[in-house]
RNA sequence: GCCGAAGUGGCGGAACUGGUAGACGCGCUGGAUUCAAAAUCCAGUUCCUUCUGGGAGUGCGGGUUCGAUUCCCGCCUUCGGUACCA
């Protein structure tokens, strides 16, 4: 009898915040009620907050992917109920290599394996009770999304980009320069080498004008170097390839010139750079940009060269070191090499040529200190002393950077220096004080030697008249180079967005946009064809007949990369089913850029520079309003396996949300989540640790419940110090929630549950509003308790409580008083007492005496309010 | 090498503009309750110490200040980015 009585005492305990009933309640209660729909167009003010949307792997999530989702969600949840009308949405990254790597392995359509991760992915998210509307979904994959990102690829290849007006232009206002004037006066971010006239350009044929508009759009097709991987059969963007390989895989990558879809990125350099002052961002990710972008201001130079027509062109960053130049560095892959090399040399360069090329990029990676090079048997001119300075060969200088050559100067650059050093080059100091026996002086300061007229001007000086006499002689001009490359557009793979081009003649014209989506075709099997040709050349029928031709014409076979669809997804949000628009006017106007947007630095080089490309991009040509895509950014740390590793598969180390919801809940692990730590920190998961705010949360049901469990507050009016307890929780929880620390917002909830505990409070007021203050963060718990309270409507359409200051303010302080900065007692002060006052009081106690040691201060200082120092 | 971020108890972390270092939580110790356990509650918990007290202490060494985790200078360590970019 006794333990049949216990048993239903501990059913009931079990009972007292039964989680599970709450969550699934509530979880099918917003469903119904679409509690989480979006406002249109509305009066409000909007806010957009938006998180990096996932690729849906096969693995599910573990416990680290939804912390950047979580605190979106506190935070578009907090400001809803501050009267925000809050865009908040999810969708899916659904193209990318796994589902294809699956595919090959199994045969499996990679749709299939895709539709099937994105269920599971969403089954995952609805548990965690997020307030997304999933009605704006979207999916990259959806033909119905990638009809629109098709369509920008055209707008691309439907532009060019004009440096006089510094913006990207339709084709159309360069075609018709060309047939005004040529391109002779065109100012333009191009690749053409040709200058032409009108006549000349009208003299073209058709194929002729393609290839040179080619040269111009701000998508291309060319014969470009690439990272090609062999191991995953396709090309790589730059910063796809980490340390030689590949970032997906670690595969060897290898270059190879190959014909590939381009973007021209490189045009919006500047704008990127620029770009990156007005954003709120944090330092470090900023500063990754900038270096990827690499900007370098200096100057070109054309050298003579002995006995050939030709001329070098080299740029330097440190025109002022001209006469410290002893030798002439190409590429080896450089277009002068046959040519400049003798007879003599000849043997030696091509032996130095082959070895280069045979070396992959990681050999060249792991090799930099060794020095190499040959002597091609020429001599360039120095354009101020006349005299003849050697033309060597060397993979220290890059092809694809500036012109592929420099004026090697050994005292003021280290690689120059090694280079002269080992094949026993001279090395004339031209910076004073420099010992060249030691190595080379590259500091931007000092005063010139050793060269004619730049002799004692400060390198600043020295470089502004050494440009005039470069410009004078017409030898060369100011010139800003950026080490960021093109983006390489083109994927080897089937499962990517189709490329909306065909092909007549050799010359690739796009698809009417009528005709979009192009859709991605049915093949046999997910690999290379038999020629070596991507996978689309095994679908049937893959060619484009254009309205009023007759013939048909086979379409590209390359897909669109990763990053095509994430570029510009922030904008369909507002306006996923719209088909005539990839979104409309009225809502691109109202919605705007991205307030706030979540995700991990890793992509700092790549997604997150594409996406402000593209919307730099189509801002130009007038489709949306702003050219940032995301006013401030905020990367969230990783959260690494209790073991301190990265939560992985392989390390068998990984925490399943799930779990963590079935033993103690959504709004459990949602709390942990934010308690664990800052934001922006990479911290290890604490299984442990979800006890205590697990704890947390049943004292609050406690709060408002009968030992029998039934709900119970009074509605008697509160004390001073139980509004004292709420309005302390209101004024911090809201500056926490506004500068997304929400660790420290969970312990102001712990503090402010535990001093209402003390006082024994749960009357209807003091609950009410501390029950909105904890909705962001738990939303099932507070749905449930606001419900008990008896409202009628859903706790995320109220109104956040006001903070009223008047119950913080005391009429005494409790001062902590050191000597000489040691905090010794306390003494209880009314806060009304002036300065002089306080002294005296302080002076005036006992325990002063003590620390005085008869002595008297010195000095003594009241901080009112605060602190009081005596100094001894 | 260069650039960036960070170093606080046994652990995660707090201290927002220079003003009581260690909030809050985990863990640990002791106690209450219980036949017992779970759950819950109470007390303690930076280190040293000659313990109604005293000393040290925020990576290390200096400095500014009545007062420094916070500001300045120099170093060390860890993490991230980048790597012959002329």
């Amino acid at each position: 009898m006794l333990t049949f009585v216990h048993f239903f005492e501990q059913i009931k305990q079990m009972k007292d915040y039964d989680f599970e009933a709450i969550e699934s309640k509530w979880r099918e209660r917003w469903k119904a009620n679409g509690t989480y729909r979006t406002e249109e167009v509305s009066e409000k003010e909007k806010l957009y907050v938006l998180d990096m949307f996932p690729y849906p792997s096969g693995a599910g999530l573990h416990v680290g992917h939804p912390l950047g989702y979580i605190a979106s969600d506190i935070y578009s949840r907090y400001k809803k109920l501050n009267g925000y009308n809050v865009l908040h949405p999810m969708g899916y990254d659904s193209f990318g290599l796994p589902a294809e790597q699956y595919a090959i392995q199994t045969g499996q359509h990679p749709a299939i394996t895709t539709e099937q991760n994105i269920n599971r992915y969403r089954e995952q998210l609805d548990l965690i009770g997020f307030s997304y509307d999933w009605s704006r979904q979207v999916k990259t994959s959806d033909p119905s999304y990638y009809k629109w990102t098709q369509w920008i690829f055209l707008k691309l290849f439907d532009s060019w980009y004009n440096n006089t007006t510094d913006k990207a232009e339709k084709i159309e206002t360069l075609v018709a320069e060309f047939e005004k004037n040529g391109n002779q006066e065109v100012e333009a971010v191009n690749a053409c080498e040709e200058i032409f006239d009108a006549s000349t350009w009208k003299g073209f044929n058709e194929k002729k004008q393609q290839e040179i508009l080619l040269d111009y759009r701000l998508t291309y097709i060319s014969n470009s170097v690439v990272n090609w991987c062999p191991e995953l059969g396709t090309v790589l963007a730059n910063d796809e390839v980490k340390d030689g390989v590949s970032e997906r895989g670690g595969y060897p990558v290898e270059q190879r010139e190959m014909r590939q879809w381009s973007m021209r990125i490189g045009a919006y350099s500047e704008r990127l750079l620029q770009g990156l002052e007005t954003l709120d961002w944090t330092d470090s990710l900023k500063e990754i940009q900038r270096n990827w972008i690499g900007k370098s201001v200096g100057a070109s130079v054309h050298f003579d060269i002995d006995g050939n027509e030709n001329q070098l062109e080299i740029f330097t960053t440190r025109p002022d070191t001209i006469f410290g130049a002893t030798f002439m560095v190409l590429a080896p892959e450089h277009e002068l090499v046959n040519e400049l090399t003798s007879t003599d040399q000849k043997e030696e360069v091509e032996q130095y040529i082959i070895r280069t090329k045979t070396r992959t990029e990681r050999d060249r990676l792991s090799d930099v200190k060794t020095v190499s090079g040959a002597f091609t048997g020429s001599y360039a001119i120095h354009p101020f002393t006349g005299e003849k300075i050697p033309i060597w060969i060397a993979d220290y200088v890059l092809a694809g950077y500036g012109t592929g050559a420099v004026m090697a100067v050994p005292s003021g650059d280290q690689r120059d220096w090694d280079f002269a050093n080992h094949f026993g080059l001279e090395i004339p100091a031209v910076i004073e004080g420099t010992d060249v026996s030691q190595g080379a002086n590259d500091d931007k300061t000092g005063v010139l030697i050793n060269s004619s007229f730049l002799d004692g001007l400060k390198v600043k000086d020295a470089i502004k008249r050494i440009l005039f006499e470069i410009e004078k002689k017409g030898i060369g001009e100011r010139q800003t180079n950026y080490k960021m490359r093109d983006a390489v557009f083109s994927r080897q793979r089937y499962w990517g967005e189709p490329v909306p081009m065909y092909f007549k003649d050799g010359v690739p014209y796009p698809v009417a946009e009528k005709d979009l989506p192009v859709i991605l075709p049915e093949v046999d099997k997910y690999l290379p064809t038999e020629d070596g040709e991507p996978p689309l050349g095994r679908a049937e029928n893959w060619a484009y007949q254009p309205e009023g031709d007759s013939n048909s014409y086979p379409l590209e076979l390359n897909t669109m990369p990763g990053w095509a669809g994430s570029s510009w997804y922030f904008m369909r949000y507002m306006d996923p089913d719209n088909t005539d628009e990839f979104v409309s006017k009225d809502k691109l106007n109202y919605w705007k850029n991205v307030d706030v947007y979540l995700g991990g630095a890793e992509h700092a080089t790549g997604h997150l520079l594409y996406f402000r490309f593209w919307t730099k991009v189509l801002h130009d040509l007038g489709y949306v309003s702003f050219d940032e895509p995301a006013k401030k950014l905020i990367n969230q740390g990783m959260i690494l396996a209790e073991d301190g590793q990265k939560m992985s598969k392989r390390y068998g180390n990984v925490v399943n949300p799930d779990d963590i919801i079935k033993s103690f809940g959504a709004d459990s692990l949602r709390l942990h989540e934010m308690f664990l730590g800052p934001i922006e920190q990479h911290k290890p998961w604490n299984t442990k640790g979800i006890e205590g705010v697990h704890r947390f949360l049943k004292k609050y049901w406690r709060m408002v419940h009968n030992s029998n469990n039934e709900f119970s507050v009074t509605e008697e009016t509160p004390t001073k110090e139980e509004y004292k307890a709420l309005h302390k929780a209101i004024k911090k929880v809201g500056e926490d929630n506004n500068r997304f620390s929400f660790n420290t917002s969970v312990s102001t909830f712990m503090v402010a549950v535990n001093e209402l505990i003390d006082l024994k409070c749960n009357k209807r007021e003091i609950i009410e509003g501390l029950t909105i203050l904890l909705n962001p963060h738990c939303p099932y718990i507070t749905e449930e308790i606001w419900e008990k309270l008896g409202h009628s409507d859903s706790i995320v359409n109220t109104q956040w409580p006001e903070f009223n200051e008047e119950y913080l303010i005391e009429s005494n302080f409790s001062y902590p008083v050191s000597f000489n900065g040691k905090m010794r007692f306390k003494l209880e002060l009314p806060l009304a007492l002036s300065k002089e006052e306080v002294e005296n009081k302080v002076l005036g106690n006992e325990q002063s005496a003590k620390y005085l040691e008869g002595k008297s201060p010195k000095k003594v200082i009241v901080v009112p309010g605060r602190i009081v120092n005596v100094v001894v």
